[in-house]
DNA sequence: CTCGTGACTCCCG
DNA sequence: TCGGGAGCCACGA
């Protein structure tokens, strides 16, 4: 397995309860902000075997990208478990839930070395 | 090796 | 505001 999807990986692991971040964010804290795509799938074929919370990913809109009847509603319903809110019923408020690893004297993400 | 495929994003008109 | 188009890239067939 590639660098880059280990810390897919580990970047999704990290995303506390209660927060969410999008799959361009991910795919910038992994690496590769031009990965966004690979995020997706990587969600797709990996949530189950390394334990995923999925659910916190969502799209650069705020909006959960998956179609009604294709595990939006689940997702949905995960999320607002976590206390996470949907305003105008379908959009995140990335001011409130957006999850920001920012940069601190010890705190920083484990994102490997350039 | 090439090709199709996305739970994406950004940029324009 | 909204939709279309192009960029991007790992992975399986």
């Amino acid at each position: 397995m590639q660098r880059f999807t280990q810390n897919v990986v580990a970047v999704i692991q990290a995303i506390p309860k209660g927060k969410v971040t999008s799959y361009g964010r991910v795919a910038a804290l992994a690496g590769n902000p031009r990965g966004a795509r690979q995020v997706s799938r990587y969600l797709h074929s990996l949530s189950e075997k390394y334990d995923l919370p999925w659910h916190r990913v969502v799209n650069a809109a705020g909006k959960i990208s998956l179609p009604k009847g294709r595990g939006y509603e689940q997702q949905r319903a995960l999320l607002e478990d976590e206390g996470v809110v949907f305003s105008g019923s379908r959009s995140i408020d990335f001011s409130v839930f957006l999850w920001e690893p920012v940069s601190h004297p010890d705190g920083q993400l484990m994102v490997p070395q350039p």
